[in-house]
DNA sequence: AGAATAATATACCGACCGGTATGGATGAGT
DNA sequence: ACTCATCCATACCGGTCGGTATATTATTCT
């Protein structure tokens, strides 16, 4: 046996965690696979989470949030012009995602539509994700309108919603299709929806 | 034991695979709660059915496909103005639907996000059953053209695609929020593309 | 240095799963 | 009425799952 290094562990186990679940979903995610990829066994498992449940819920607030957040928050809400980071990230996530982004979908969007209805708790923190960036997107429609690009009459908190519906939408199809040309062409159509919400169009 | 009815034990273990399937997912449904619904047992679902994977495939092709396409499809086709036809839908399937289907989620949708990855067949009939939607749709945008309804520069196979796409994301987003009333804003805005689609607007 | 505690490995358990083997009941054909 | 294939129930199997009990090793504290 190796150094101990608890911290780390706990983080590898993580990580496995979150990759296996990606892959297979949680309730097909095996304790066995997840730790068969990492070096360590389910004593350290059991030691760093009581339960597979409580493991779930860690990847889901400390993994996936997480990088949620950096990827599709972030650049709107430090940008000064937010529609256009908006447009932009809209027509080139694609380029700034994991290869297996395109086959295995969403963590998030796989995650809910698995477990929001079978338990409360994984529904919960997940809506809390999805929530945070609708909050994103509905401010910056609104930035937009205060800005006078975003026409008046929209209704930010209903068109964000749309948007993260639409977006989650087009990434499950193509997931489906296994098609990264049909995800482009699906992208496109959301920006050009996006584009409708403008002033003077 | 009661009179023996082959057709029709076959058609109660197809009805309760689906709604069991449909409630956990394919893989989380077990054969003896499928089973117990019904007054059934192993010997019968073996006997008309070679293995579970025979009878997802089963649910799809002869449950699933045929709902949709007589709730999605046929209601267009059979219009002499689909696009009016489409926009009534997109505005009132929700009232045309199970009740559980707020909470449950698309069958289809549900199915292609848990399987698609894992499995082809299932893939591919999936997959057949939405292209089948999507034809319809594009056709509807086709004719709609044709009419003078739809503008000319819409692509229909991308706008069908994408409001396939989109009308799957609400679904979605809508079992997660456990909200109908976040589904009926989130189908407005699909409507208000639609009609941003349509000419003089 | 010694004691206490944290961290990890190993072996094991009961529950459940999909699937099978077998046999009995039913109905159709002759 | 006898045969035979269809239909279905029951008991059982091997395998996998999440979880536990326990022992052992590493670290930290006194």
């Amino acid at each position: 046996m190796d150094i101990k290094q608890p911290d780390q562990s706990r983080n590898t186990i993580l990580q496995a965690a979150y990759c296996e679940i990606h892959r297979k979903g949680y309730q097909a995610a095996s304790i066995a696979d997840i730790l068969s990829d990492t070096g360590l066994t389910k004593g350290a498992l059991y030691h760093h989470f009581p339960t597979k449940h409580a493991l779930g819920l860690a990847v889901i607030e400390e993994i996936i949030g997480d990088r949620l957040g950096r990827l599709l928050s972030d650049p709107i809400r430090e940008s000064e012009k937010p529609i256009d980071a908006l447009l932009y990230l809209i027509i080139h996530v694609d380029q700034q995602v994991p290869a297996d982004y395109m086959e295995l979908g969403c963590p998030l969007n796989n995650l809910m539509q698995e477990m929001s209805p079978l338990d409360h708790e994984f529904k919960s923190k997940l809506n809390a994700i999805l929530r945070n960036w609708q909050d994103t997107i509905e401010w910056a429609l609104s930035t937009g309108q205060a800005q006078g690009e975003i026409r008046p009459d929209v209704d930010p908190k209903a068109a964000a919603l749309f948007i993260v519906s639409a977006w989650e939408g087009c990434v499950g199809i193509a997931k489906n299709l296994q098609s990264g040309e049909a995800f482009r062409t699906c992208m496109q159509q959301l920006h050009d929806y996006v584009v409708s919400l403008c002033a003077g169009r």
